[in-house]
DNA sequence: TACTTTTCTGTGTACGTTAACAGTTTTACG
DNA sequence: CGTAAAACTGTTAACGTACACAGAAAAGTA
């Protein structure tokens, strides 16, 4: 590992040259200029993370922007852990987190968490965008250097470095096979959409309805319950579809409110089994995936989508390394049979 | 964050008493001892590792003992991709991998990268161990500050750091629960035990019986096949099953070659379809999953072992955090719906 | 030519930690 | 009590980088 006197000594100058060319900060005659660069290209020169630390001993902060914990029955404390927890291991090198957080279903308050989070003037951000436009105009806004990354979901042709993302489509295709597993062919399914403004959701219903027009089989019934967000809504709307499709074996829900429809199909108490495949490793959902009232749950690994976030910031801003465009997270399985493999990191 | 400079002022010493007392080096009076660590205790003192490590400039090396890539149908190149990202992301960290490859079916030629990786004394080891035994002796001649990290199998009652592992007789009832779903319940299912002296495989085919017989379904048959590690005789095995039991409906394969399942059934093209769940992301598998021909495959995240294995030691050796003793891998069910999405990391 | 201005270059210091070394105080012992 | 050994303590020089500053060389101006 080659060191910036090393670069000097090759290129018969002094290490303020080598550092003046090495930061672009000019003052050094042509000819010079090319022989730094070439020791540098000789010598394989990569700059000492530890020594350019400590000399610039900064302490960099990242944003994170989203929604408050309690949104979506929880579903938001999911990342913040992996995010705490990559916050944890990095403490060491010097980097705190602060969060922004907003009200995921208002476009003012999403555009108000942005606003301070850039007067804050970070030296990162993590974003979960509840709005594809005010994110993009986010990004924008930022100084070049500043990077961002986003989670949950991706904000196309943005200045975004990177976005952390499930493919929702293909996990509502899997869905689609895994609840054929579960059903005849020739029974009724109800895929429960709700909350319909969201991407996500209807990639998942898309991807469901096509597995079962693929296979040529039954096409689900897909419902949508109005209105957004709401539990007890949700609750009565799918007691009216079970009173409504009095054949149905089984509800595909495409969000983190899978719980509802395990509570409703509880009360009820049918002697026919109807089977439940749903989304998120909430609480709620877990303790119905045990009971064995959900059959199949769906991780988009959320937890992990918060650590890769921070690591990912970690790694351009701190390390300056460089960060592929996308990552895609892996699709999960959930059974009650695996369940407490996934609960831990 | 305080450095041994404040932490000197506030105890009244300088900055060499505070170093000898957090290195405990000793010379050092018990009055000046107390009022340092009081100190350190008060500012919270924590060590700046690009300070300590730019001082130091030590670039720590840590040995890799596990089979050649080869064997079991390549198994072993999972791990090391991960064992691979983890080195190339903390090269800047001054990180080297060493590899001491053995044949995991001699314990002769495990014994001698044992000693050849004691020889070596490097700063820390991850092992997949084939022998309990010569593991635990390795681990005891260890160096007492000198951590080994076991992966792919535990090693109980040893000196080792942590093990990474799977539930193996989870991974088999589960895999139970995947093949009922798959069956008819009064359907013939053969379960193909093989190299049955391996720890993991044996509790595999008892979770996955004991599922059968806690929902009192037939319980499948289970099969030992000769001799170990061959694909032409485990073909073979597998043929003469499929011959002796006719009405077949489902095969279990324990271990990595379940691809050898599915090329016999291709091969003997029977009108009923056999479904096929195995064990692990090798290429042959995932070809096969991909064409239909195995329906499940059961992923220990190999990958992921091998990567979290050098970051462990990372952690323990470079940054001196404290690690806990067994970390348990998620339990991956894969199917040709959403295998893409666990290729790449 | 003498001078200013501009362009270029080398030196020195600091970041926080480690560890060798030198210096001081305390203890042991004749 | 004196001296030597032991126990303790403070000082200092690295590690590699970044950047301010001073100094040297070149170019421009009168």
């Amino acid at each position: 590992m080659a060191t910036i006197k090393e670069i000097a000594d090759q290129a018969d100058v002094s290490i303020g040259t080598v550092d003046r060319v090495l930061h672009k900060r000019g003052n050094v005659s042509h000819n010079a200029e090319v022989r730094v660069l070439k020791a540098i290209d000789k010598l394989k020169y990569t700059p000492n993370i530890f020594a350019r630390q400590l000399k610039l001993s900064r302490t960099f902060t990242f944003g994170v922007i989203m929604p408050e914990y309690e949104q979506d029955s929880g579903y938001w404390k999911l990342p913040s852990i992996g995010i705490n927890k990559a916050a944890k291991e990095l403490e060491a090198h010097r980097i705190s987190i602060r969060y922004f957080q907003y009200d995921r279903y208002s476009n003012m308050s999403f555009s108000k968490s942005c606003e301070e989070a850039l007067q804050a003037k970070l030296d990162g951000y993590l974003m979960a965008p509840s709005s594809s436009a005010i994110a993009r105009e986010f990004a924008d806004r930022l100084s070049d250097n500043i990077p961002c990354v986003f989670f949950d979901s991706p904000v196309p042709d943005s200045n975004g470095l990177c976005s952390i993302v499930q493919d929702s489509y293909a996990s509502g295709y899997l869905a689609g096979r895994l609840m054929s597993l579960l059903t005849d062919s020739q029974s009724t399914i109800v895929a429960i959409r709700g909350l319909s403004c969201d991407y996500h959701i209807k990639q998942r219903i898309n991807g469901f309805a096509e597995y079962y027009s693929e296979n040529n089989l039954t096409a689900p019934v897909i419902i949508d319950t109005p209105p957004e967000g709401s539990v007890q809504y949700l609750s009565k709307g799918i007691e009216s579809i079970l009173t409504e499709y009095t054949g149905v074996k089984g509800l595909f829900i495409s969000h983190a409110l899978t719980y509802c429809a395990a509570q409703v199909i509880e009360k009820q108490n049918k002697s026919d089994k109807i089977h439940v495949i749903g989304y998120d490793l909430i609480r709620e959902n877990i303790t119905y995936l045990k009971r064995g009232l959900i059959d199949f749950l769906i991780s988009q690994q959320s937890r992990q989508q918060g650590y890769r976030g921070i690591y990912l910031l970690f790694r351009k801003v701190v390390l300056n390394e460089a960060v592929t465009p996308t990552v895609m997270m892996p699709i999960d399985i959930i059974t009650r049979e695996n369940v407490d493999f996934y609960q831990k990191d």
